[in-house]
DNA sequence: TTCCCCATGAGACTCATTCTCAATTGGGAT
DNA sequence: ATCCCAATTGAGAATGAGTCTCATGGGGAA
C-alpha cells in the first residue's frame, strides 16, 4: 500500500501537478514515521530540532496537500489546535479522548457506520464524512 | 421546565454565586427566543441591533456561564466558528451538516448512543460527553 | 544548460476568542 | 434607604492557529 521510498510521494505530487521537493517529503516522513496525534506547531518544531530547513508556512501548505490526498487525516479535536495521523493502512476509525490524561483512543465499529448511513438516509441525506468523537474518563 | 422568566436565570446565577445582570439576561434572552445555531458576533450584533448595551466580552463571558450550566450547547462545526443554541427542553441531539447548503439538521438515535457506551466500556472507559456531526449530501 | 514557473520563507495579516484594567454596579449588611 | 466593595462590564489590546504576500530560490521539461 503506502510505500516508504521517496518514489512514493512523487507520483502522489506528480498526479496533483505538484513539484517534489525536500521540504514536501520531509514533512511526510515526519508524519508518517509516528504514529501520534500531532498538531501542526509540533510538527514544525520536530522536523527544526533535526536540523530541517522549513518554514511554518510550507508545513500547514503540506499537510493541506497531504489531507486532499488521503496520506494525512486531519482531526479538530476541539480546543484551538488541529491534530494529523498519518493514513497509510487507510482503515477508517473515530477517536476516543480520555478527558482526564489527553491520550487519545482509536476505535472502529462498523455497526456504528451503519447506522449512521441509516439515519442520514432517513432524513434524505448521505454521509459524506463524519466527525465522532468519544470524551471519556476511566472506569474507577 | 426552563422557565420565561427573569427569576429563572436569577436562581441558576444566585446558585453559582454570580450576580444577576441586565447584560447577562439579554444574552440569554437572545439565544433563547431563537432556535438557530448562532454564533457569538451574529448574537452580539443581534442585541447591539435592538440598542442593548452589552460588548463582546460579556457575550462570550455570558455564553460560557450558560454552557457551563447547561442552559445553552456550544458546538464546535470546524469552520473556525463555534454556534450556540438553547437547551430550554434539554433533549439530547446531535447534528447532521449539509455539505451543500450549511443547513443544520438534528438527530437523536437511541441505539447511537447505547452503542457508544458500550464500544468506551470495552476500553475501560465511560461516556462524559461525545461530539457526533454527520457531513451529508441530499440523495440525487 | 536554459528558462519558466512553481515552491519556499519570513513575517505580515486575519479573525475568533480571551485578557486587561479602570470605571461601574449589584446586592448584602447596616 | 444608604454604604460599601467585590463582582461585572466595556473598550481595546493581546493571543494564537492558520493563511497570505511577495521577493527569492530551485525543480524539471525541452
Amino acid at each position: 500500500m503506502a510505500d516508504q521510498t521517496p518514489e512514493f510521494l512523487t507520483g502522489i505530487l506528480h498526479k496533483e501537478g505538484l513539484r517534489y521537493t525536500a521540504q514536501r517529503e520531509a514533512v511526510w516522513d515526519e508524519i508518517r514515521q509516528s504514529q501520534e496525534h500531532r498538531d501542526a506547531e509540533d510538527i514544525y518544531l520536530s522536523l527544526r530540532t533535526k536540523g530541517i530547513q522549513v518554514s511554518r508556512a510550507t508545513v500547514y501548505r503540506t499537510i493541506d496537500v497531504l489531507v486532499k490526498n488521503k496520506l494525512v487525516r486531519k482531526m479538530d479535536v476541539g480546543d484551538g489546535r488541529c491534530r494529523y495521523e498519518p493514513r497509510l493502512d487507510d482503515n477508517h476509525h473515530d477517536h476516543m479522548i480520555c478527558t482526564e490524561t489527553g491520550d487519545i483512543i482509536e476505535f472502529f465499529n462498523e455497526e456504528l457506520e451503519l447506522l449512521q448511513e441509516k439515519i442520514a438516509r432517513k432524513h434524505g441525506y448521505t454521509v459524506v464524512r463524519h466527525v465522532h468523537q468519544l470524551f471519556v474518563k476511566p472506569i474507577k
